[in-house]
RNA sequence: GCGGGUGUGGCGGAAUUGGCAGACGCGCCGGCCUUAGGAGCCGGUGUCUCCGACGUGCAGGUUCAAGUCCUGUCACCCGCACCA
């Protein structure tokens, strides 16, 4: 019989969705597993032939745990807010709903062309507004306590987008969707305090089992460093305080920095002689973009304040105070003391400047390069603390400091407030009104969801306000607070708000009263496994924890941590080795894959194709090889036996395929799953037949990687059910072991023979068998034994002089 | 600059974590079958000066034994980027 692929994979595709065989069930008594992949954007592109390798491999884990008696949820939706869709809709006047519906058809005939086992009934869109209600609703817990704040605040501006950016959006100073040119500009923007909870997101991620490049990221990204915050006095009799990592080295600070926009500037307005030259540097800082700040950064700028001087907490010197844009107003106090002595930066400016350089530890050449190794140096120079070691004299100064209230411990972060509010139109409105009397008042939980309405054009308007604002009606309220006129909130939430917390939503997405009910989130949280994206990692997969963890914190969630375990997938890159893109023009399309070899096909090959957390390029030779192990697998039917236990020649090689199989699939490692079945099916047709028990088992190992093929044939061949209702097979640890195994001989370390001896064979066995091999006495005779080894299992090695 | 990672046949990649390097697949070569084949089947395939030797980016080291550990070095990829 032909492997009609097509035919045979249309068929088991209807019958799962007929039966809704992948549907979890609501009994929570039984033992359960959540799997979870990142539910894609719906783009008019369509699926990607990058999507499915990770819904692969995580399908192939799901539906391995269902056969091995598992309640699994596997759930599937759509991250449909965004600016693609917009983009387009202002393009073709379409409107983005109609859109993104047209998208997400195409993109779920796409994942049911590939059969993949989602739970279709708790499909989730961000934009239908029975979920957004809850967006909104999560929106105003966090305005409640707190973590929700509107600020004047200099932003990410995209020239081309009109739109501001989170700094997550903004890659090497261009936008990261459109690559145009990103300025500040100062704007009033909804923020969130996820710095709040930088201390708890970094500790949580020792309770997790994340791989490490994820953990690692997300620790920099957050950026934890414990420093000082000492208080200089200045001679404008006021006190300038400044952070620093490095407080042993106060003796050698030189000179003082502010941040072009610290407020002092202003402050001392009248005492600063050159304050024109301070304006205009304030102003050229202002209009740098952060790409030409960073592209400019070898050379140091900065203006040294005329009239007020810094005057050192230690020694009481005076030091000139400079500005620079080397300071970051939005780190630490936003000023600095500056040790150009022991700090690479401090160096440049100092050299620039002329300024002096005073070393207070010893171990380097300060005049040559700043030296800054913490490990090896001793205090000099530095009066009480000279003698000391770098660690010693951090504690000694801060205690100084402290008991003469000049300074502090202090610990900061380099994780910033997330910009949450963008002038767009295809987002989450923000459920908040500003009322002249009242301020920014939230709107009831029970006028949840507050409608996106409809509007005429998309166009964001000139002066960078949402297209929501040219809809008056809509725009003009009342206050729930006074009743008095009031205008709503026209900017959207980012994309990021409803991918925050989606995968609560998948376990009980049709609750009127609860964004889940507490049962289904008790029973299913956390995510078991969760896999997805590295460029995730310090958006998506943070932004979703620190939503959690909030909500953990105001009792909606029973874990404090939503995911148990993260994996990530690499990249399939184009057949020439590149990221695959439009304009490089080497995009597959998995629908021509589909035709052309199957479901079955793809889904083997993507995880055979190489290491699942490496890049890896696309081959259109390499995939046939996938397809002919499935021919041979479908073939095997023409040469089926009787027997109902496997062949005794052939016992431990399918008891050790399915301990293969059942521990490769768990630790992601698909490739040599599979290699170890195409092994096995070379073991077994060299015999030139297979039993009952043998195909059985073959089928049920195959059937995560090649759903459909496996059933068919089990169908075929009369096995009991249908496969998805079998048993997954387990295998008998003793029997995994060979009986007799070829060991090596060598001689000083080169093989010079090879044996099959007893696998459970002593040492003196080995030893004895192997010397009496003709090659190895040749080796031998008239030397002298130094070492005897025996490996078991492995080598004898025989050392002579 | 900092952080993370990778380097193994013509190609994708294996290697029980210090124990026979190159599993499995692609490609290629030879044969069979065929009117034909970009189909199928069988056999072969790391390199070389091929009775032997050499081989995991490069140079050293530790060890009976190194792709794996240590020191140094080069190349490439990803992330962050003046965070004091």
């Amino acid at each position: 019989m032909k492997y009609d692929y097509a035919k045979i994979e249309k068929k088991w595709q209807n019958i799962w969705d007929e039966k809704q065989t992948f549907a979890a069930k609501e009994d929570y008594s039984l033992p359960k597993f959540y799997g979870l992949v990142e539910f894609p954007y719906p783009s008019g592109q369509g699926l990607h032939v990058g999507h499915p390798r990770s819904y692969t491999a995580i399908d192939i884990v799901a539906r391995k745990k269902r056969l091995q008696g598992y309640n699994v949820l596997y759930p599937m939706g759509w991250d449909a807010f965004g600016l693609p869709t917009e983009n387009y809709a202002i393009k073709t006047h379409i409107h983005p709903s109609i859109v993104t519906e047209k998208n997400v058809a195409n993109f779920k005939r796409q994942l049911k062309s590939l059969g993949f086992s989602f739970d279709w009934s708790r499909e989730v869109n961000t934009t239908d507004p029975s979920y957004y209600k809850w967006t909104q609703w999560i929106f105003l817990q966090l305005l409640k306590h707190g973590l929700a704040y509107k600020k004047k605040m200099s932003v990410n501006w995209c020239t081309s987008c009109k739109c501001v950016l989170a700094n997550e959006e903004v890659v090497n100073g261009v936008c990261e969707r459109c690559g145009s040119e990103v300025i500040h500009k100062d704007k009033e923007q909804w923020m969130l305090k996820i710095t709040d909870y930088a201390e708890k997101l970094l500790d949580g991620l020792d309770e997790v089992d994340f791989i490490d490049r994820v953990k690692t990221q997300q620790r920099n990204w957050i950026g934890r460093s414990y420093g000082t915050q000492v208080k200089f006095s200045t001679t404008a009799g006021d006190v300038l305080e400044i952070y620093t990592t490095r407080a042993d080295t106060l003796f050698g600070a030189t000179y003082m920095v502010l941040s072009p926009e610290h407020p002092y500037l202003d402050k001392w307005k009248n005492l600063i002689k050159n304050y024109d030259e301070v304006r205009a540097y304030q102003q050229e800082a202002a209009k740098k973009s952060d790409f030409e700040r960073t592209e400019l950064a070898k050379e140091k700028t900065g203006v040294r304040l005329d009239g007020v001087r810094g005057i050192n907490p230690v020694n009481g010197k005076e030091i000139p105070i400079f500005i620079s844009d080397y300071v970051l107003i939005s780190y630490g106090t936003g000023a600095i003391m500056a040790v150009p002595a022991h700090d690479t930066r401090d160096w440049d400016f100092a050299k620039k400047f002329d300024l002096p350089i005073i070393e207070v530890v010893a171990g380097g050449n300060v005049q040559k390069e700043a030296f800054t190794d913490c490990a090896t140096g001793t205090m000099v120079n530095s009066d009480f603390l000279n003698g000391l070691s770098v660690d010693e004299a951090k504690k000694a100064i801060q205690q100084w400091l402290k008991e003469r209230n000049l300074g502090e411990r202090k610990t900061n972060y380099k994780l910033r407030d997330w910009v949450f509010s963008r002038q767009r139109y295809w987002g989450e409105p923000i459920p908040v009104v500003h009322c002249e009397k009242c301020g920014y008042v939230p709107l009831p939980e029970s006028e949840l969801p507050l409608m996106l309405p409809n509007v005429e054009s998309y166009e964001p308007t000139e002066n960078g306000e949402s297209p929501l604002a040219n809809m008056t009606e809509w725009v003009q309220t009342t206050c729930p607070h006074c009743g008095g006129p009031a205008k709503r909130e026209t900017d959207t939430m980012p994309q990021w708000a409803g991918s925050s917390w989606y995968f609560l939503r998948y376990c009980d997405p049709h609750n009127d009263h609860a964004l889940a009910s507490p049962e289904a989130l008790k029973y299913w949280g956390p995510v078991d496994w969760y896999n997805g994206g590295m460029e995730h990692t310090t958006l998506h997969l943070l932004y979703s924890r620190f939503w959690h963890r909030f909500l953990y914190d105001i009792g909606v969630v029973p874990t404090a941590e939503p995911y148990a375990k993260r994996t990530s997938h690499g990249m399939i890159l184009g057949e020439n080795g590149e990221k695959m893109s439009k304009s490089r023009g080497n995009v597959v399309n998995p629908d021509e894959i589909v035709r052309d070899y199957g479901a079955d096909a793809m889904r083997v090959y993507e995880m055979f194709m190489g290491d699942f957390e490496k890049a890896a390029p696309w081959s259109q030779s390499s995939i046939k090889g996938s397809k002919r192990f499935l021919e041979k697998i479908w073939s095997l039917q023409d040469i089926l036996v009787e027997g109902e236990t496997y062949r005794t020649d052939l016992e431990i090689d399918f008891n050790k395929t399915v301990k293969k199989v059942t521990e490769d699939i768990e630790e992601l490692k698909m490739n040599t799953a599979i290699a170890a079945l195409m092994s096995l099916y070379n073991t077994v047709s060299a015999t030139g037949k297979i039993n009952r028990a043998e195909y059985r088992t073959m089928l049920l190992l195959l059937n995560p990687f090649a759903p459909h093929m496996t059933e068919e044939l089990w169908e075929i061949c009369g096995f009991d059910g249908m496969l998805n209702q079998a048993k997954w097979p387990t295998f008998d640890a003793s029997k995994c072991v060979d009986a007799t195994v070829e060991i090596a001989v060598q001689v000083n370390g080169k093989i010079r023979c090879r044996l099959r001896v007893a696998a459970d064979i002593s040492a003196e066995e080995a030893l004895a068998l192997a010397k009496a091999e003709e090659n190895i006495a040749k080796e031998i005779t008239g030397k002298t034994i130094v070492k005897e080894l025996y490996v078991p299992g492995r080598l004898v090695n025989i050392v002579v002089k």
